[in-house]
DNA sequence: GCTTTTTTAATGTCAGACAATTACAGTTTT
DNA sequence: AAAACTGTAATTGTCTGACATTAAAAAAGC
C-alpha cells in the first residue's frame, strides 16, 4: 500500500483510499482479512484513531465488516444485493430532492427504464411476480386507502414487474429510479378519478405480463408515463395558481 | 435526534444512523450546519472519537462535509451528480466482480438499460454528443490500439449516447450499469475481425443518431448485445476448452 | 480607513488506558 | 476418553485528555 505525504487531505481520507483501492483492483479479496488497527497505525505512522475513521468510512459503504474477538478484525465485505440495493436507493433519493430536479425528468427517467424490463419481465415473469402484481392493484382499488399508501403499493407493483425481468443486474440499477421517485409522488393529492385511471393502467399493464406481450407491456408504461406527467402538470399548475 | 440504548450495534453507527434520518426526512436541509463534535458527544452521550466515527461514515457517503477554523463544523452536503455517479460506479463495479455474476446477465442488464435513452437520444442528441461518438468510433479504428483502450474508448462511446438522452437522472442510473461492464469486457481478448464487427455496429447506431431514428439505434443496440454476447461465449468456451 | 496581529472556536491528530468480546488451549469433571 | 468449564490472549469498541492546525472574527496598530 502507499504511504501518505503530509498533503492537504485528511489522513483518515487519504488512508480510506489507499485500502479501497487494494480492494477495487483485486489485491484485497472478499474475505480477506486486514491488519489489525495497530499494525495498520503502525504502517502509515497515525494513531489507532485516524486508522478507525479510516475504517469506519469504509464500512459506511459496506466495503469492510468488522468482528471483535481474538479472531476478529476487519475483513473485505462481499456487497450484497440487498445492501447495494440499500445505497443505491438512499443515494438516489437525496440527489434528487437536493438537486430540484423537475418532476418531468425523473418521470421520464425512471419510466424510460422501466420499459427496458418489459420485454425480458414478459418473457420470464414468474407466477409469484404476476400474483404480487395483481395483488397490489387489488390493494389500490381499495377506497380508505390514504395518498401514502397507495403510492407505496404503487412502487411495489413496479417493484414486481422490474423483478420479475429475472435479472438481478437490472433490479439493483432500478432500485433507485423507482424507489426515488416516492417522495415526489407523494406530493400528489390523487382524486379517485386519477386513482381509477392509474389502477386501470396497471391492470392492462399486468394483463400484458400475463400474455407475456412485452410490447403491449411497454404500451402500458408509456401510457403511465403519460397519464402521470399530466397529472402532475395539473396538480403542480393548481399549487402554483393557488399562491 | 433519538438516543442509543446499549443496544448490540456500535454507538457510532447507530449515530449515524440517527443524523442519516434527520438529513432523509429533511429537518436537516442542505448547507445546515450540525452541532459542533464536542455538542453532539454531550448530546449523544459519548466521547468524541465515538462522535467523529459517525461523522466520518457519513462524509464516505457523501452526505456531510467538515470544514476547519472558527465558523466550522459538519455541513449538510448536497450530493452532486459527479459524487453521485462515483459512488455509484464503485459500488456496481465490486457488486459484479463479487457476486459472480455471469457476463451474460450483467450484459443483458447493460443493453436493455442503454436501449432505454435510444428514442430519447435520437430525439434530442445535440452536435457535440454526435461528436463524441464519432471521435471514438475513430479512435478504434485504429490499428495499434490495446484490449484496454479499446474497452475504455467503447466506454466513451456509450456514455456518449446516454448522455445525448439529455437527462442527468437517466445519466447518473446508467453510469454504473456502463461503467461496471468494463472489467467484464477486460477479460475479452478482441481479434481484428471481432473490432471490425463492433465498429461496424457503433457506426450503424451513429448514422442512427444522426438521423434521429430511436427505433434503429434500439435496433443497433440489439445487434450490438447479440454481436458482445456471441463474442463472449466463444472467448469463454476457448478458456475453457484449454483448462 | 486599511493592514496587521491576536484571539477564538472548531476540526484533525495523538497517546494511553480500559472495557467487551471471542477463539483457542488447557484443565477439570463426568 | 469425551465433554464441560476456565483462563488467556488478541482484537475491536470506547473513553479521557491533550495538543496541533486551521480559518474567521475581533482587536490593535498605523
Amino acid at each position: 500500500m502507499k504511504i501518505d505525504p503530509d498533503s492537504s487531505a485528511d489522513l483518515s481520507a487519504q488512508i480510506a483510499t489507499a485500502i479501497r483501492d487494494e480492494i477495487i483492483a483485486g489485491r484485497l479479496i472478499v474475505d480477506a482479512r486486514l491488519p489489525s488497527e495497530a499494525e495498520l497505525a503502525d504502517h502509515f505512522n497515525v494513531s489507532r484513531p485516524t486508522v478507525r475513521e479510516a475504517l469506519k468510512r469504509l464500512a459506511a459503504q459496506s466495503l469492510i465488516r468488522t468482528q471483535r474477538g481474538a479472531t476478529g478484525g476487519a475483513f473485505v465485505n462481499r456487497i450484497s444485493f440487498p445492501e447495494a440495493y440499500a445505497q443505491q436507493i438512499t443515494t438516489s433519493t437525496l440527489l434528487l430532492s437536493m438537486n430540484d430536479v423537475s418532476f418531468e425528468t425523473a418521470c421520464e427517467a425512471r419510466f424510460a427504464l422501466e420499459r427496458s424490463c418489459a420485454a425480458l419481465c414478459a418473457h420470464r415473469r414468474s407466477a409469484d411476480h404476476l400474483a404480487d402484481m395483481r395483488a397490489e392493484v387489488h390493494r389500490q382499488s381499495q377506497p380508505g386507502l390514504t395518498d401514502e399508501a397507495f403510492c407505496a403499493s404503487d412502487v411495489t407493483f413496479h417493484r414486481a414487474l422490474v423483478d420479475g425481468a429475472g435479472n438481478p443486474v437490472l433490479s439493483y440499477q432500478l432500485a433507485g429510479a423507482v424507489e426515488a421517485m416516492q417522495p415526489l409522488m407523494n406530493m400528489i393529492t390523487f382524486s379517485a378519478r386519477d386513482r381509477a385511471r392509474i389502477v386501470a393502467l396497471h391492470v392492462a399493464i399486468a394483463d400484458a405480463v400475463e400474455a407475456q406481450d412485452g410490447d403491449a407491456v411497454a404500451a402500458g408504461l408509456t401510457a403511465l408515463e403519460v397519464e402521470t406527467q399530466t397529472l402532475a402538470a395539473r396538480v403542480f399548475a393548481a399549487r402554483a395558481a393557488q399562491s
